[in-house]
DNA sequence: CATTTTCTAAACATAA
DNA sequence: CTTATGTTTAGAAAAT
């Protein structure tokens, strides 16, 4: 875990640079250029007086922030304990530049949260992404065109100044103005967005928790920072120790979560705002804490004033204004109307939202329909047979893809399709999930969510919520024979999952050992290798091979032991030994593992010696037959038994806990012994099944 | 907080 | 000798 959480920070740290600067270059370099053609820095040569001008125009957009913060207080209204005092609050200046890098989208510690609290249903969850990265794109949008004016801005009071009309400047101005207010919008929506989410319960803020530091922070989500987010989701509070080293969202809440060091969060996170040029901290005044340890700030105060909608009551220091805040605006009908009021605006504003994003939904279309991939591309897959599956499954891998974390394709891609999505149930049947997400009960998701989902783990390097067992059945189950070389296993993964683009390492040895460890599995050999099945039956148990048995490459001794104690195996043992090497391994294996039990009981005249014998010919007679009737064809050349089909190697007869099934069954002697290998799906010991 | 499950790394084996 | 494939174990992390 060291090793991993440690690169995964790292690699995020540079992914949230990269990936906003990355998202930014993209879609402002051909702006910008556009702006610059003639290679002159723009602002160098502009008078004093359209400084004056460029300056006034900038410090309006600053007034229309500062108004929107306030705003946004006001409506973080939400039930705030009285914190101790009004330290006083640097008005901070936040260049407009720099407050338009900051989209009010959802910040990870709020999507953390949210997911934390586990009360969204994957749907909720669903849609909250969605919405999330619709608003990541349309700020980037609005980001854009804010450039651009700028430039155009400061380009015409180039041309200006070399003697032309103010006309096309007037234009400009009242460009940016409407500009300034469709910024203004925008946020509030973004703004109105969290606290619907709020309303719905969808993010609650719970005592006992850091407040949702409800500012914006970096540029939205990219799939790295997603991926972390999965491991913090589930990790509490325990990111803290990410301080110092990780992007400064976390900083940020960590300074905010210490409530010893409060004042630490201007003094450390500006510098970093400023030498980042991405991330703007406003200093903290909009949290709504339901702490009494957080200092100060309340939304509803701030610069000394009351900011409740329509008040504006000087306060001198937060004291008076809590005094203020309960006689004037205690629970009354007033007060009520008031709220309804701001309701009625919020919900304006969401409306005004969902008409933004569906024309930023069909915006994009329009602009990137060649970029979207051909989601409904059928899976080669299904067409073809597993031999040449491995082949045209590595060449059209993706592997080629480039896979520097640092190029999501979320914020560029269009979102049209309805963003990839963590619906951590999808995948229809993938069974056990990690990451708190017992989806076990689960209603039944579209397919559509399912190919969703299938292209967000495509594209985005999040870990998949799932275990590698639930992984690995589920590509041996979609191969049409329902069968795959380990190769294949391994494509498979890196066909669907990003993240497991990287580490190769890593998670192959994983999935070679999941597929050792995991009961389900079974290996199978034939005249071309050796493939790999899955036992359903077993999967949905969940079992492990058992620990500490002897290795299937050595078990010499405890096989000769046994044979020593079992004469009536010998023969049998000896038809299979001649035949099927790997089937005698597992034989070996598990007559060894069995071996107490069996020492126990054979004096005893147990019948399950006897039956594992019967079953090892009745495999092997299948599979003659097997071979027989059904691939005679194939090769010619090869001897039967080795051509043999479904050679179980792992089969084990019984483990010592099974054994105790067989076992007080024979002592009661009740038990029909119609012993195949598939004997242990049917007479469970009761107490296998609970779990 | 304890137990179980899952993940990861590593040692080792074996065949190609 | 190297590599791919398997097996197994130990211990950490995550889930229950």
């Amino acid at each position: 875990m060291m090793q991993e959480s440690g690169t995964e920070t790292k690699s995020n740290g540079s992914a949230i640079q990269n990936g906003s600067s990355g998202g930014n270059h993209l879609l402002e370099c051909g702006s910008l250029r556009e702006g610059r053609s003639n290679g002159e820095t723009p602002a160098v040569d502009v008078g004093t007086a359209d400084l004056a001008h460029v300056q006034q125009q900038q410090q309006a957009l600053q007034v229309a922030r500062q108004l929107l913060l306030q705003q946004q207080q006001q409506q973080q209204v939400s039930g705030l304990k009285s914190p101790k005092r009004n330290d006083k609050q640097p008005a901070l200046q936040v260049p407009v530049s720099v407050a338009m890098m900051t989209p009010q989208v959802i910040t990870p510690q709020q999507m953390q949260q949210i997911l934390q609290q586990q009360v969204l249903s994957p749907q909720q969850l669903q849609v909250l992404l969605q919405q999330q990265q619709a608003l990541m794109l349309q700020q980037q949008q609005l980001q854009e065109f804010y450039k651009k004016q700028q430039e155009q801005l400061q380009l015409q009071l180039l041309q200006q100044h070399a003697g032309k009309q103010p006309k096309e400047q007037q234009q400009v101005a009242t460009q940016q103005l409407a500009f300034q207010q469709q910024l203004l919008q925008m946020q509030q929506l973004q703004q109105q967005h969290l606290l619907s989410l709020q309303r719905q319960g969808l993010l609650t803020i719970q005592p006992g928790q850091p407040a949702l530091p409800l500012q914006p922070l970096t540029q939205g989500m990219i799939p790295t920072e997603l991926q972390q987010l999965w491991k913090e989701v589930t990790s509490a509070h325990t990111t803290e120790e990410t301080t110092g080293n990780n992007h400064s969202s976390l900083d940020l809440t960590t300074t905010c979560v210490s409530s010893s060091a409060p004042s630490k969060t201007s003094l450390i996170m500006n510098p970093h705002a400023s030498t980042n040029g991405q991330l703007s901290v406003h200093t903290p005044k909009r949290e709504s804490l339901p702490h009494e340890e957080h200092p100060h700030s309340h939304p509803l105060y701030g610069h000394g004033v009351c900011k409740w909608p329509g008040c504006e009551a000087v306060c001198e220091d937060f004291q008076s204004f809590l005094k203020h805040l309960n006689s004037e605006h205690a629970l009354d009908d007033r007060s009520t109307a008031q709220c309804r009021v701001q309701m009625q605006v919020v919900q304006q504003l969401e409306l005004q939202l969902a008409k933004d994003k569906e024309r930023l939904q069909a915006m994009m279309t329009h602009l990137h329909v060649k970029s979207t991939e051909p989601k409904t591309a059928p899976q080669p897959l299904n067409l073809v047979s597993s031999v040449t599956l491995s082949k045209s499954a590595s060449e059209a891998s993706p592997q080629s893809l480039p896979h520097t974390p640092t190029t999501p394709t979320a914020p560029i891609t269009p979102v049209t399709q309805g963003p990839s999505v963590i619906t951590t149930t999808s995948m229809h049947t993938v069974g056990p999930i990690r990451r708190r997400y017992s989806d076990k009960y689960n209603v039944p998701i579209s397919s559509a969510d399912i190919a969703q989902n299938q292209e967000f783990y495509k594209n985005a390097e999040v870990r998949p919520p799932f275990t590698y067992a639930s992984l690995i059945r589920q590509a041996i189950l979609e191969s049409p024979e329902k069968q795959l070389t380990l190769n294949e296993i391994y494509n498979w993964f890196t066909r669907m999952f990003a993240y497991f683009r990287r580490n190769a390492a890593t998670w192959k040895g994983a999935i070679r050992t999941n597929l050792s460890l995991h009961k389900c599995f079974i290996r199978v050999e034939d005249e071309f290798g050796s493939f790999w099945t899955v036992d359903d039956e077993e999967f949905k148990r969940g079992r492990h091979i058992q620990r500490g048995r002897p290795r299937k490459y050595c078990p010499d001794e405890n096989f000769d032991e046994l044979v020593a104690h079992n004469p009536s195996l010998i023969k049998n043992m000896q038809t299979s030994h001649a035949y099927c090497t790997p089937l005698n391994a597992a034989l070996q294996a598990s007559m060894a593992e069995n071996s107490i039990p069996l020492y126990t009981t054979a004096s005893m005249g147990n019948p399950t010696l006897g039956n594992l014998a019967s079953a090892i010919r009745e495999e092997l007679n299948g599979a003659m037959e097997h071979t027989n009737s059904n691939e005679s064809d194939s090769s010619p050349g090869r001897s039967p038994l080795q051509a043999v089909h479904p050679v179980h190697v792992k089969e084990e007869p019984l483990d010592p806990e099974e054994a105790e099934g067989p076992l007080s069954l024979v002592t009661t002697a009740n038990h029909s012994p119609d012993f195949d290998h598939d004997r242990d799906y049917e007479d469970e010991p009761v107490n296998e099944d609970m779990e």
